[in-house]
DNA sequence: CGTATCCTTGAAGGACTTCAAATGTTGTGG
DNA sequence: CCACAACATTTGAAGTCCTTCAAGGATACG
């Protein structure tokens, strides 16, 4: 399979291609790379000639605060492209790294710049994502700004299985999460210590197993309840208002 | 002066802009609609069908939490368009409404896709704003997850204070802001309680007045080294680097 | 097999919240 | 222009959620 398959499943879950747009997305190219579980791709300050689409594995932004403590903006699972920015803001203004060991494309801005001259509906589309990007910045801001640990890392869960989901990555009630508790503590504003707490009440409760890199919710409505998620941000096709669409729940 | 003026002066404080593109832009039209305090624009489930430009006040998005507090999520300043999202996102994620007496243009879609679709620039310079509204996005997840409060709130003065100053609506180290302490709570993820505390310790060191919706930056090195303030994420036009431009230092 | 990393649990401390009441400010109608 | 109501700010005291510090135990990896 060519690798830019998982782009186009991205780009559909969120809107509709022609088959002329799919081959103009499967035309992308760019280098391969593979990266170890806590190396960097871009930093701050950094002024990119190529985005990223990430093949496989997570990738976290993020930004050391002044204290030293990390906090992640964004988690970034397969087929997202996290420094589209860059297209058109030249200095980065954070960080981009894997959280696990993943396999990206770095294809140069003149590849995707031609992409959205010759196809503007899938510029539209790329806005779009921006949009939606922006949008699950929002929710983190309210995560870790109004909600309790245990609602918060709730949240957190729902969302990742979710967007997992919508790629097609999720087994089930199932999928990978190679994230350690300190990587879960920096998404949220919460210490290590507080996370490993937190989980096992979570555990305890019956709403989650996590072991081993790999999250299994046991009872999806109750863990959104506790989340308090309604993934109506997420704006993806075929989630109707509130509900949920897919095999979960 | 035509409304549109503050939104080519908002444009051109993060790109530049030709003379024919700042005639299309002034072609711009809408209905101007004034608001009171605590009115809504538009509320989390809406189809909005148009766009609303901001000619005066402080408008806010914001969401509701399950503990039915409210997390500010953005604050606006005139020459922000809050809702542009709405024109590729049909549904509402969030609500849009003024924490101040305001005064907005509600443009008609329409009339913003004709923009788009004629000057193509113009459109990445709107994409280009999208994604310096994620960057500061993701600093107030940032603010929120991983500050204290006096460094906190210290950091939003110095964002509106330098955002205000970017559209000459800062007059020196001063300017409006009417934003009572349970706005700013509600923004920084703290109660009015601890606002009232914390902004009296600002003022105590000297570093700020604030009265009667007017802020003072008496000492602004200080002010943004409390907030950890680097001007970077807004990526304006004058700001090199770390570098503070304009009058303010 | 040993070492680094991650997870877990306990105990103490701190930042912020909650509850409550007093004071100050703003806006409005008489 | 005053009086009054509504709203905003301030301060105190007690409580809570989360952090910090510390140490032991499990897991992964060369």
């Amino acid at each position: 399979v060519p690798h830019t398959d998982i782009l186009i499943r991205k780009l559909e879950s969120i809107g509709t291609l022609t088959d002329e747009q799919r081959q103009a997305v499967a035309r992308l190219d760019g280098t391969i790379i593979d990266l170890r579980r806590g190396q960097d791709i871009v930093r701050e300050g950094d002024r990119p000639r190529t985005s990223t689409l990430l093949l496989s594995g997570f990738l976290s932004r993020y930004k050391i605060a002044g204290t030293g403590s990390r906090q992640i903006l964004a988690l970034h699972t397969p087929g997202d492209v996290p420094d589209l920015q860059s297209l058109f803001l030249a200095v980065m203004d954070h960080n981009l790294g894997a959280v696990a060991d993943s396999q990206v494309l770095s294809m140069p801005h003149e590849e995707v710049r031609d992409l959205i001259r010759s196809h503007p509906i899938l510029g539209e589309l790329l806005w779009r994502d921006t949009l939606i990007e922006a949008a699950i910045f929002r929710e983190w801001t309210l995560n870790v700004g109004s909600r309790a640990a245990y609602n918060r890392i709730a949240h957190l869960l729902c969302e990742v299985m979710m967007r997992l989901q919508a790629v097609g990555l999720a087994q089930g009630n199932r999928c990978d999460l190679p994230l350690t508790q300190e990587d879960i503590g920096d998404a949220t504003g919460l210490t290590n210590v507080h996370v490993s707490r937190t989980l096992r009440d979570l555990r305890q409760d019956g709403l989650i197993e996590m072991a081993r890199g790999t999250l299994t919710v046991l009872e999806w409505e109750r863990l959104k309840e506790a989340g308090e998620f309604d993934p109506l941000y997420l704006h993806l096709r075929g989630t109707r208002g509130s509900a949920v669409g897919g095999t979960l729940g």
